[in-house]
DNA sequence: GTGAAAGCGCTAACAG
DNA sequence: CTGTTAGCGCTTTCAC
């Protein structure tokens, strides 16, 4: 009988390790080792001969092995929660470019992983940063009491939050400030002429949901206004919640001549619910946001909001970590940057007297 | 003289591992890796005793030490080019958020790598698939002749693709019908009665570029129009390229009547340059795009395009990788999508002829 | 039921 | 200059 002998169809080829060269070459494991990471201890002709099997090999470091050596995985973790911000919130897409890029620079591979909120939301964190696979992580979306802070604090990883948290201990963050940015969002609309403001608010477990609720509040109450409760609502950050929440406020009676919401996505979600009413954003009610996204420009009518450098916290946030995990010191471990203005078409006019 | 024993700052605390457990518990390092991993020829006193230690303790395992031992990461790769797809583009990032949920259904982690094109691209590869990082890797925006493609066969590491290539191997992908797609779009606005359509493509290592350029050809020369070189410009695929791309196209006289971009960005980037030229899109000049990005829609005014479900396809490729990374069968190993043609506003009217 | 021993692939301390 | 030894933390035979 013959037996034909197949050649096995190898899932991955046999991997070359060190001991392959160290055989190949008569050297020592060690001495490969060394001799391709380049110590200047090697004779140059074996250096020489040892880096040319390797390559003629296809030799590739078993990054695992060397990280569980190294304790060190040149690795930046960044754990979403499942839904906010959902992945293909244009925000997120932003800051994820700038952390991407940044990393990239120095030369950092990111690890990415999502955990459904909720109490398990930990979980995730004791696998990837207990489980040292990162060096560090970032953590987005800060909250009021954030269970993330206080255990990356405790296990003492190097992380840098984008946001703020109303804890006691100090960490690291970059953050910027909602509570004028809506101050000034809101007197852009009263100078318009608007008395009658709504506000789409954000879940109130996130810090910047407070403070750009109380930069509206304190700008009504400067400008004689004062803060009407009933002109508020709170929104899930999408779309969809947008518009929902744009409904309850369309429902009231007055409506409101104007409607901001806590992030551009939602305000988005207004100018559709407007629509769908028969009224014209911009024209019928003034509409406002905040973040700048890129969608915020191509909306029609172009949205007003308050931009923030979403792109560059991303890069900045990283930078700051990358530094924390090589032990620099920071020259600044508080970053609060200033929102700026966009004044465009969902403005509308100003409202005569 | 008195010395102060410092508590040492310990960036991180010490770690606890199966030995620590092993010591508190007086039983050996194999009995605690057996009770923690649930098997059940451990006494059940035994077990409790060691889950409860551990769990006082705050142990977590060490994932890099499992991975290396068992030879699986159960981790998902993906390796951006530095441009193309930029990290922000909308595209990627509805991309992206499939791939990352879909991998989190089966409690894998993302890693994700970028890699400026060029002759060293192949590096990333090696460093992350070589470096044994990853069970396997999803490749994006595949081309004519993809060396990432062959590589991966090489090393024999599970893959998949968005996209096709012009290989002779068999690999598995998904990837939409661009061809039928730009025919279809094209046919479209020859049925409003537009002759001179412009067609701003892709960089020709791109498959697609070719596939869509040959449906926008095949259209036209059906129809009797016929194919004029001069029509066609290539564009880069983000905004600014597009509008370069239009700028051009907008110079020829008589000048095209429609402008298709071979993707939506470039098409948000044609509006753009019409509009710095004084003219209105879906009005003086029709524009169409492809893919369906969120901002197609909410672009002023909003663009025809052919739509994919980016999302979909995210989500499906990662399911078919984790599928051949568990070595299971693949129905299907060859998936060609139909885009779908969403009308808007930027069609503009009929011509009259 | 439990433990000793081996080894994943790598690096580093220390001899010589 | 080079090799020996040791060990990162884990899992997996294989004995007892």
């Amino acid at each position: 009988m013959l037996v034909v002998w197949d050649m096995p169809k190898t899932r991955r080829s046999e991997h070359v390790t060190l001991k392959t060269i160290a055989e190949a070459t008569g050297y020592s494991v060690t001495t490969v080792s060394r001799a391709l990471a380049g110590y200047s201890d090697v004779a140059e002709r074996t250096r020489k001969l040892i880096v040319e099997t390797a390559e003629q090999l296809g030799y590739q470091p078993n990054i695992t092995a060397r990280q569980l050596r190294q304790k060190r995985t040149n690795t930046v973790g960044l754990i979403l929660p499942t839904f906010s911000p959902r992945f293909s919130d244009p925000f997120f897409s932003e800051l994820l470019a700038g952390i991407g890029n940044q990393a990239a620079l120095s030369r950092y591979d990111l690890l990415i992983s999502t955990q459904a909120p909720g109490p398990d939301e930990l979980e995730a964190y004791r696998r990837i940063a207990g489980g040292q696979r990162v060096d560090g992580l970032l953590i987005v979306r800060a909250r009021e009491q954030d269970p993330r802070i206080k255990y990356l604090q405790e296990i003492g990883l190097p992380f840098v939050v984008f946001g703020r948290s109303h804890l006691d201990q100090d960490y690291p963050y970059v953050d910027v400030n909602g509570e004028l940015g809506l101050h000034v969002l809101t007197k852009h609309f009263i100078g318009l002429g608007h008395r009658r403001i709504g506000y789409i608010s954000a879940p109130p477990d996130l810090t910047f949901a407070h403070l750009r609720l109380s930069g509206y509040r304190r700008a009504l109450e400067e400008s004689g206004i004062g803060y009407d409760e009933r002109l508020v609502v709170i929104g899930d950050l999408t779309r969809r919640g947008g518009a929902q929440a744009a409904e309850n406020l369309l429902a009231l009676d007055p409506r409101p001549t104007a409607i901001i919401a806590a992030n551009d996505l939602m305000a988005l979600g207004v100018m559709e619910a407007l629509r769908r009413k028969g009224l014209e954003p911009g024209k019928d009610v003034a509409v406002g946001g905040f973040d700048g996204v890129p969608e915020s420009e191509f909306a029609s009518p172009p949205l007003t909001t308050m931009r923030q450098p979403i792109y560059e916290i991303g890069q900045r946030i990283c930078q700051m970590l990358i530094r924390l995990i090589n032990g620099e010191h920071l020259a600044e471990r508080h970053v609060l940057l200033q929102p700026e203005l966009i004044v465009r078409q969902s403005s509308g006019q100003p409202i005569p007297i």
